[in-house]
DNA sequence: CGAGGAAGTTAACAGTGTTAACTTACAAAG
DNA sequence: CTTTGTAAGTTAACACTGTTAACTTCCTCG
């Protein structure tokens, strides 16, 4: 796994082959097949591992301060770094589709920890009674929805004339969290 | 092309096969190439298409209100429903990477239009004084950013328990139109 | 008639994920 | 000791993939 992770990392996942991670492992192709059931089962394996430490960043980083606003902001904000810094992780765990059935059932994904930082603490925030709605599930998935998106853009589209990262990023963390707020 | 994109469409793009398109339209493999580069051409002229069809959906339904805000919110739901109704098509033009180089410069690429028609509303908006800040690019970019983070999300992340989509249409396009309001 | 070019095909290369059948090595049971 | 069972790994092969080079047809223009 940690071979095939620091590939798929370097060349993309397409790129690599099965017969290209057995090389660098030094065993026959075959080999992989005896402890991943294919190729969609190693991935979604490299992927579980990285929900775990996206979901250790965001919450070290929240610890960092006791509003409820300011550790939404900062959650959010370690989520879009955390993709850009890992770009081709963060596109085979949310971007790249796993073919069905590949991925585990919502529940027993390390995906469910993840969003559950997300959900804990805008909970913090309805608690708090800042917050104009106070519909846990829908706000969490919006807000992750528009985090996704920003992510996934600026990691994808190399082509498209962005304004600068870190204001495009202020800016959304900015309107959402005005939007919401009471 | 219309064979291909009906093809990719029900099937997905990697299930489609040069071999399988040349089969279905009578000749043999090797014809394709002689009108598209490789099989990231054929999809990027495909792309093309996309994008003008969204541009023109956009824009109609965009004449139903004088409303600037009105008319931003009926825009941004087009391109969400577009992406959910079209899901395959979707996917090949914003989600799936083209492999670098094969996409025109975006000046060039009729996806600049169809982001043109963001900026255009969102300036009708800041002319008529309607929102806090005026950088329309940056407030265009991460309108953009945050209505394909939801229909990506929605398109691809099927084991994931969202709540009802037009909960969570609405209430992202409230948020963001909240956030950005005066 | 002959040349040129457009349109298309055949055969092949180098690679892919994956399976079935085989080997090897080693440990426990009789 | 030998036998048996099993874990670990390999070889060979299948059925594909995108793509290229070289070849054939056929039609049009001089």
């Amino acid at each position: 796994m940690q071979a095939a992770r620091e590939m798929f990392v370097a060349e993309g996942v397409d790129r690599v082959s099965m017969r290209k991670i057995a090389e660098k492992i030094g065993y026959s192709p075959t080999t992989i097949y005896l402890y991943f059931k294919d190729k969609n089962d190693l991935l979604a394996q490299i992927c579980e591992e990285t929900f775990a430490r996206l979901t250790h960043n965001i919450t070290a980083i929240q610890r960092l301060s006791d509003n409820p606003i300011e550790k939404l902001r900062l959650g959010l904000r370690e989520y879009i770094q955390f993709g850009l810094k890992h770009p081709e992780q963060y596109t085979m765990t949310f971007i790249v589709p796993l073919a069905v059935g590949a991925e585990l059932p919502f529940e027993q994904s390390n995906g469910s920890l993840a969003f559950g930082t997300l959900r804990a603490v805008v909970k913090e925030c309805a608690d708090a009674n800042l917050l104009k709605d106070n519909d846990i599930e829908v706000i969490s998935q919006t807000l992750w929805a528009a985090i996704h998106g920003l992510t996934s853009l600026l990691i994808q589209h190399g082509s498209f004339p962005f304004v600068d990262r870190e204001t495009l990023i202020d800016n959304l963390i900015a309107t959402l969290i005005a939007g919401l707020r009471k």
